[in-house]
DNA sequence: ATCGATACTTTGTGGGACAAAGTATGCGCA
DNA sequence: TGCGCATACTTTGTCCCACAAAGTATCGAT
């Protein structure tokens, strides 16, 4: 590992959602999508986004649908009824976190011990 | 588990560095600081910081010290050098990827599968 | 024909988050 | 006096996310 960018478990999963959130898309788009946000923060390998769909989908928060028209087979995954509500829970929660992450450096700043 | 909220992980091993950043803490107040923040997005519990504190100090990002002057035995832990260098880049890290995860919702809102 | 990009699958591992239970002491209160 | 709660730290065991690695297979370009 690269040392740090380790501390991100979880939201892995909701980023995945929220690629979803724009339309279906298969697999290796999904991939490649992550690999390109900014900063690639969200980077997420194929051993890592494959196994994840698979687990969504036994969730029942994704639905998946082959497609064999293209030049070779796509498997596309869409948000299922419980996958938006799932979204929209975590979405809500990433928020307070993030909100209470910010905050640890106000309200601890100058906390001190107040030692015995 | 209460179905939710357990996709943060890792996000704690900052939480409890940028705490310490504000001053030696020890273990018990930790947990109740981390339980009064907004919202409560940050609770973790004894046996989620304890072991994460070994585990920091074995890393060598915190140190510790033991206060035996108070009514009770207290550990105090307080951040090392490394520990100050670590807490610098998972917070820089933390910001690239709230950023990227609220661009999520714009970069790909609208994104067709572009089919073939 | 070969190589790289595309596209999906599976196995195995490491480690963070956590429940649960244990140990021990100090303090308030009836 | 003693019961119970809050304080304070430790340890064990489990779950499951994140990931490396390796495998399979097809398509397109050189």
């Amino acid at each position: 590992m690269a040392s740090e960018e380790q501390f991100v478990r979880g939201a892995g999963m909701l980023a995945v959602l929220k690629v979803l959130e724009g339309g279906e898309l298969y697999g290796y788009a999904i991939v490649e999508a992550l690999a390109r946000t900014r900063g690639s923060a969200l980077h997420l390998g194929q051993s890592t986004v494959y196994p994840m769909l698979y687990n969504l989908e036994a969730k029942g928060l994704v639905k998946s649908r082959w497609d064999e028209t293209g030049a070779r087979p796509r498997k596309y995954y869409s948000l299922t009824k419980a996958g938006k509500t799932r979204l929209a829970d975590d979405s809500a929660q990433w928020r307070e976190v993030t909100r209470a992450m910010a905050s640890l450096g106000l309200e601890f700043a100058g906390l001190r011990p107040v030692i015995a």
